[in-house]
DNA sequence: TTGAGATATTTTAATCTTAAACGATTTTCG
DNA sequence: CGAAAATCGTTTAAGATTAAAATATCTCAA
């Protein structure tokens, strides 16, 4: 599996570049990681409390902020698109989960955070969803959990400052 | 941060269950890794191919089998609903990118392949995408990208254990 | 052989998601 | 001040995604 003993791969992509194999399959197993835990996730969320992965997620970020977040301030949190959040949040009004209320010195925004209703609810399915979580990585000590996130700092580090240059060569 | 240190949390979820804060903690930062990746990989093969993610990747399945695949095998390949591949493999299909044909044994069954055209997309996509996960990962030392490929395949393991022990006792 | 169960794909309905365009408001700065 | 630029949220259109039900076919064992 190694591309190394490869002779065709190598004959064919010398041409112009080096190989960059090894940051391939690690970008490649990340993925294969975050899917596997988020399917399982999701499928429980589902099951037990008929509920999808993208409000739990959403109440997760209002949960820790009382005074209440405004839409692009959960939009950046959830590094998804600030239309999404804006249906997204319909729909856990609606449910009556969340609250929308003006913001006071900002008449283009609102702030929104849990309803009383909305709070005991993710309560409860953060509760068990940590459990989840613990189950997923129980082969995990200690240690290598504190290893496994130093290389993810690592990786989230270089990725950040990848992007930022990249964005900054945009102008 | 840490949790040892906040009375409030300790005395709250002492009461049943001990506390799985560092499981957590890893699975966040796993999802932020994979999140910042993907979106910037989906911003440039829109701008630079007008392309979308699921499509290059669903290609990126087909590239390596010439003889075709099934959708099954591409649905578990890609872990993504059987529903979502019919839609996908559709509109790739009448992008021209893609070719039917049906299965030589099983009647259910297509096989679906890369057509040339196909082929020499993806080709190009294929290329400059390397290039881009080798900039976002450019600051891992080669060693870096090893060990924390070693740490991903016990977060895999991990897993992939769970959801089958979860599975078996569902039943 | 035949019927039960498994498998492969499609369809459906609802939700999620993005990118882009838009209107309203605020901020910046000449 | 006042115009230009930035920001906030929404809307729109297209696509992606899932779960669940439906259809067709296959497999296996009684």
């Amino acid at each position: 599996m190694n591309d190394q003993d490869n002779p065709r791969l190598d004959a064919e992509t010398k041409v112009a570049e080096v190989d960059h194999k090894a940051e391939l399959r690690l970008w490649l197993r990340l993925l294969t990681c975050t899917t596997l835990i988020e399917a399982e996730v999701r499928r429980r969320l589902r099951r037990r409390f008929d509920e999808t992965l993208p409000r739990f997620d959403l109440m997760a970020q209002l949960e820790r902020v009382d005074t209440g977040m405004t839409l692009g301030e959960v939009s950046r949190r959830m590094m998804v698109s600030a239309g999404n959040v804006t249906s997204l949040v319909d729909r856990l009004v609606k449910a009556g989960y969340v609250e929308r209320r003006p913001a006071p010195n900002d008449r283009r925004s609102q702030l929104i955070r849990l309803s009383h209703r909305g709070r005991e609810h993710f309560g409860r399915m953060a509760a068990a969803h940590e459990q989840w979580v613990a189950e997923l990585l129980a082969d995990l000590s200690e240690r290598d959990l504190a290893a496994t996130m130093e290389r993810l700092a690592k990786v989230k580090d270089s990725v950040s400052a990848a992007i930022a240059r990249a964005g900054r060569e945009e102008k």
